[in-house]
DNA sequence: CTGAAAGCGCTAACAA
DNA sequence: TTGTTAGCGCTTTCAG
């Protein structure tokens, strides 16, 4: 008796009289089949639940309905609406989503690249913009369309849908000034992309005349505890401070728990200000006053990028900056 | 000129004056080569930015190093340790994760499947048991090793890392009513597993002679948004309600921020107690009494079982209850 | 230690 | 509308 292994386009073309074209076509082109033809090969399809091996497709079509992406962590709010969407997105077109996460660290996010190249997927999304010179050369000489997101450069490796993280630093200082606060303090995960937000803070605060700003850094990615500890410390070392800019909402909730804890009043003795505004922060008590930046478009423009480059229609825009708002709420 | 394609083994091979076998050779089994010949494929290589085609790589020897993990959803605290540990084990073993979201439905789980198995991953980890009949036959015909996880059923598909949900609404249930809670309540998402902690925790209250217990449930996942507006109801509807059990620690913490918006002291006029003990819980204020799964064992056991299926290392337990622990803290 | 031949399962291109 | 042929890029197998 013979071993049953996993059926081929071959065996269902046997099965249903047919040839191996026939079974492929009854797949990818349904519509160029006589209907009796069809229903023929569906049904010995349905029978044998067999499903076509897309690796040996992708090897020859070369084309691989497959996007991947590479971010920094799974974990916390802040990727988690653009995840949602390009998963979705890409589900909807047809497309499948591999996920990569590098953890904040250079060396991991080129040897996650090689692997995800590798693969020939149709597109790579990375949330923020390549350093690494190596992890460059790897996606330039793999001619994969790449989209750079999270961030802003005006010379991405390809394509970029993001923002600066410098203007919001900047902004939310002056936000933070504008309102009346004199000694604002930053609190934030060691990430490079929420050290340029501290760094365009420190810069509006120098044109503001406010000096040296506290800085307190935790490990990435941000966390409630990190929150707690972090605002615990800056409580301590700086009590003057009147406001606080958090580098995650995450982080902010932490500081909020902590500072009310302390019977510090928010905003009243301190204000809070998140970053990513997720879900939460509208709901919390104070509502927290949040960076809203737009993940579900990233995410989803990310995906159109891709998939349109993929199936020949070269996107208008290669660069495109989707900006932030600040939305103010009670916190502050 | 020529049209500077991307490179195969092929190409490589002629610019070292080796054999495709040879490239091939440095890549997947360097030790077998003479030094000389490896490192003169290997400067090639590195000037080249050559990364070999994994597609046609698995087609040929049958073996993807990809593992394909189906979520309900990436958002919210619940599955993220899971896809950490997961994500991290198989990439220290060289393999990729490729994950989908089904969005808690079923419909939605059966087409991905069907997309995850086309890509012939050597290994599926499913969180819950699968229900339809449907995929359940897609994954046995389908021959790829499978883990069912954060459920238990004595009757898996092929391997389970999980445990039993209505003995955590039992466990609960009795654990409140042991420090003299008699009013219960549980505000959950509409998902399955939520549904039968509720089920388990209702049978308790029965016989403890408590009664029916209110349930408010919203849609799935749960979020701090829907903890708030159910805390609301409950408070509402039933305002002798002494105790409330909630599906996520997301939901704990939109009950708790309601409650104490609207001046009900907790755990003195109602207690607390989430489910999954994400990060946050023990950082809260007051800290959250939570249901601790060790989903990083989860996702790591996951892992493990596949990838010894997968090298020839048949695994001596198929199944493995991980249990829970109820983790009590000030909540409570 | 290295190479040549064959073929994984599918689909592009062409033919009927 | 359907079938035939060839080959995607790699690695198994076998030979040297």
């Amino acid at each position: 008796m013979k071993k049953p292994q996993v059926l081929t386009v071959h065996d269902i073309a046997k099965l249903a009289g047919v040839s191996a074209m026939t079974v492929s076509r009854a797949f990818n082109s349904p519509e160029r089949l006589a209907p009796s033809t069809l229903s023929r090969v569906q049904e010995v399809v349905r029978q044998t639940n067999f499903v076509p091996n897309a690796i040996a497709g992708s090897l020859r079509s070369s084309r691989a309905r497959l996007v991947a992406a590479v971010l920094p962590t799974l974990v916390g709010p802040v990727f988690q609406e653009t995840v949602r969407s390009l998963s979705r997105e890409l589900g909807e077109r047809g497309y499948q989503l591999m996920i990569g996460e590098s953890q904040y660290e250079t060396a991991k996010e080129d040897a996650l690249l090689e692997a995800l190249i590798g693969r020939r997927p149709d597109g790579i999304a990375i949330a923020g913009i390549m350093h690494s010179a190596e992890g460059r050369r790897q996606l330039i000489t793999a001619r994969i369309p790449v989209v750079e997101t999270w961030d802003f450069t005006p010379t991405p490796i390809d394509m970029l849908v993001g923002f600066s993280h410098e203007r919001i630093g900047e902004s939310v200082c002056a936000f933070l000034h504008d309102r009346g606060y004199r000694a604002p303090a930053v609190i934030m995960a060691s990430d490079r992309r929420a050290l340029r937000r501290a760094e365009g803070f420190q810069r509006q605060a120098d044109s503001l005349g406010l000096g040296k700003i506290p800085l307190i850094v935790s490990d990435a990615p941000g966390t409630l505890a990190a929150g707690r500890s972090g605002m615990a410390e800056l409580h301590e070392q700086h009590p003057q401070v009147d406001s606080v800019f958090c580098s995650s909402d995450m982080l902010a909730l932490g500081a909020m728990i902590e500072a009310q804890t302390r019977g510090i009043s928010i905003p009243d003795r301190l204000a809070v200000i998140g970053f990513a505004d997720s879900d939460m922060a509208a709901h919390l008590q104070p509502a927290l006053t949040s960076v809203r930046i737009d993940g579900t478009r990233i995410g989803r423009t990310a995906a159109q990028l891709i998939v349109d480059r993929t199936e020949g229609r070269p996107p208008s825009e290669k660069i495109i900056d989707v900006g932030f708002e600040i939305v103010e709420r009670a916190s502050t």
